[in-house]
DNA sequence: GAGCACTGC
């Protein structure tokens, strides 16, 4: 059967020829991610970006086995460490990063004819920059250019481009019925799992996608659940297997709501989820959806030169995201845990994320590509003037801008290197300082610059990982976690574990081995980057001397001047910018040391939840200031 | 003795 873009085919394609712009809205399930390129490979080369690297490979992937090629002919992919194209490409699917790192190169993009943003509802801070630069461009060059988008915000981007006209294309999907709360709850928890019991008594068969705001919520639904169960099967209903989704979850665990239950009884599971679950994961067989409304979101403060936490109402459009959920095999149910008047008092769309964020990086960026006046620039959202100077500030507190706001050579390089500012500023430090610096300097920041390589044991095995770390990482209980990634690496790393081994270690001290294996990747590349050769002989390796720790954390200083907090009489560490107390988050190995220990700390990030917590603490001696 | 949502080079 066809998909929708493909029946209006000659309509969209005439459309889409016939104007600079276009603005296509098409539904999950139009096919426009697969079809469109497809119809325009007569006219020019195309790339075509995505939010995600697993969703450019694998779109690649279905075109290439649809025009009967093989991926890399006709239809490539390029992404971080992965790319097959050649010179018979003419459509390549690149992650947004990439495109913006192209365009580094490529000022004026000659390689391409037709430039289409995908998914650009999801308005990564990435996808805001593309459209601005493409937007600069088409002012110099003709050049065709497609957003496509899920929802409904598809003015706001006709409007940024001169009132380009938008197509609708609908989608293919099962109806979904919506119901709501009568009245307000208080305990979200309680009556998720009531919703879930409602539905596993009185519903047929298939599974539900319970979305809630975080980790502390979805453990405690799991734990709720389980103790329920006996109770449910002894009534006769189904079985109900709970089951938690969120990113930091190890990969062995989050496989599990891909397989089936196994035994004979009728059996349903129950997947309680984050915002995984609403565009980087789908899950099969998914038929009532449980919506609290809500999200987790990390909000950057420039004032205060710190981020929260925050728990807040998903938008509308997000609301409609997460019940499509429900409707991707067969007509689903969504189950929203709030009324329906508050639904209407959700913000349509989403607040991009660029308003949210800190936006050293994407200056820097901006810098590079030759932006002299960048509270002018052509946004597609203004983050607003004091977001803008604060970040024009640490640019030139790091010594990437010049008074007058020009890049600076140092600030030019930082450009070059796959890292926010503040690690490239530690890197290019270390190069500078003795023998080896550079090596353990990299391979900090290579941990740092992946998500999520320690994870965290479930608490009644909290103490007992605890112990294991530091029993192997000695030096990390004095000198905080840059020591400790330090240390995981040189174990991790070493020649004499075998494959077996390195798993067994991963496991025993709660490390993702698959962020090992990308923080491996990012090490290389910055190795490369840095003319380090890749070591021939891996015994070579250098592994952490305790006389290089003082040169390497002052290194870290270099790059975060302002994170740095020392011990006051009260015995509590004070930020020097802003006298505010700061404490070492539970999850950082100098939280259990007595504070009178620390002269002084230093951290890469500080967050505020219920207290202000420093994140990635090392500790730091008075003396090593003065240099 | 606390919880981190998600992603890119």
């Amino acid at each position: 059967m066809l998909l929708p873009v493909q029946v209006h085919s000659d309509e969209i394609l005439s459309h889409i020829l016939s104007h600079d712009t276009t603005i296509l809205i098409g539904e999950t399930g139009s096919g426009k991610s697969t079809q469109i390129p497809q119809l325009l490979l007569k006219y020019g080369k195309i790339a075509i970006t995505q939010p995600r690297r697993v969703a450019a490979i694998n779109l690649a992937t279905r075109v290439a086995q649809e025009t009967n090629s093989r991926v890399g002919d006709t239809i490539g992919y390029s992404v971080r460490f992965d790319h097959r194209t050649s010179s018979k490409t003419r459509c390549k699917y690149v992650t947004d990063g990439m495109l913006l790192r192209e365009m580094i190169n490529d000022k004026e993009l000659k390689n391409y004819d037709t430039v289409i943003i995908d998914e650009a509802h999801e308005r990564t801070v990435l996808t805001d920059l593309i459209i601005g630069f493409l937007k600069e461009l088409q002012g110099r060059r003709k050049l065709r250019i497609v957003i496509m988008s899920a929802t409904l915000n598809a003015e706001s981007f006709s409007r940024f481009f001169h009132n380009a006209p938008i197509l609708h294309v609908r989608g293919r999907r099962f109806p979904v019925q919506q119901l709501y709360l009568r009245e307000p709850c208080d305990d979200l928890v309680e009556i998720a799992i009531r919703c879930v019991v409602q539905i596993n008594a009185g519903e047929p068969l298939g599974d539900v996608l319970c979305f809630l705001p975080g980790q502390e919520e979805i453990d405690r639904a799991v734990t709720f659940l389980e103790r329920i169960g006996p109770e449910i099967r002894s009534r006769g209903f189904p079985v109900m297997v709970g089951m938690p989704l969120y990113a930091s979850l190890p990969p062995s665990e989050q496989l599990k709501v891909f397989q089936r239950i196994k035994g004979k009884q009728q059996s349903r599971k129950i997947i309680f989820c984050t915002n995984v679950a609403e565009t980087s994961i789908t899950v099969p067989g998914v038929k009532y959806v449980v919506d609290s409304g809500l999200r987790r979101v990390k909000v950057w403060r420039h004032a205060l030169n710190l981020s929260t936490l925050l728990t807040v109402p998903v938008s509308r459009a997000s609301a409609q995201q997460r019940s499509g959920r429900a409707g991707r095999e067969c007509a689903g149910k969504c189950y929203r845990l709030f009324q329906e008047s508050d639904f209407e008092k959700m913000p349509a769309v989403t607040e991009p994320e660029i308003a949210r964020c800190d936006v050293t990086e994407p200056l820097l960026l901006l810098k590079r590509h030759g932006v002299d006046d960048v509270l002018n620039w052509s946004w597609f959202e203004h983050p607003g003037k004091e977001s803008i100077l604060q970040a024009l500030g640490e640019l030139l507190l790091l010594g990437a801008l010049d008074a007058k706001g020009s890049l600076t050579p140092l600030g030019y390089r930082m450009s070059s290197l796959p890292l926010p500012p503040q690690l490239g500023v530690v890197l290019i430090a270390a190069e500078d300082k003795q023998k080896h610096c550079l090596d353990t300097c990299i391979d900090i920041v290579a941990c740092l610059s992946v998500e999520n390589v320690l994870l965290s044991p479930p608490w009644e095995q909290r103490d007992i990982v605890n112990e294991r770390r530091t029993a192997i990482c000695h030096r990390a209980s004095r000198w905080g976690d840059l020591v400790l990634y330090k240390e995981l690496w040189d174990h991790y790393f070493r020649t004499s574990l075998t494959g077996d081994e390195k798993k067994t270690f991963c496991q025993e001290l709660y490390v993702n081995q698959r962020a090992m294996r990308q923080v491996q990747k990012v090490r290389g590349q910055l190795r490369s980057l840095f003319r380090l050769h890749e070591d021939p002989d891996p015994t070579a390796h250098h592994a952490l001397e305790t006389e290089e720790i003082p040169a390497v954390i002052t290194c870290f200083l270099s790059g975060y001047p302002k994170n740095l907090a020392i011990l006051h009489p009260d015995r509590s560490h004070k930020i020097v910018t802003t006298g505010e107390t700061v404490q070492p988050h539970p999850a950082s190995t100098l939280f259990t040391q007595r504070k009178t220990d620390c002269p002084a700390i230093l951290y890469t990030e500080y967050v505020y939840t219920s207290k202000g917590y420093a994140r990635n603490v090392s500790r730091l001696e008075l003396s090593w200031l003065s240099s």
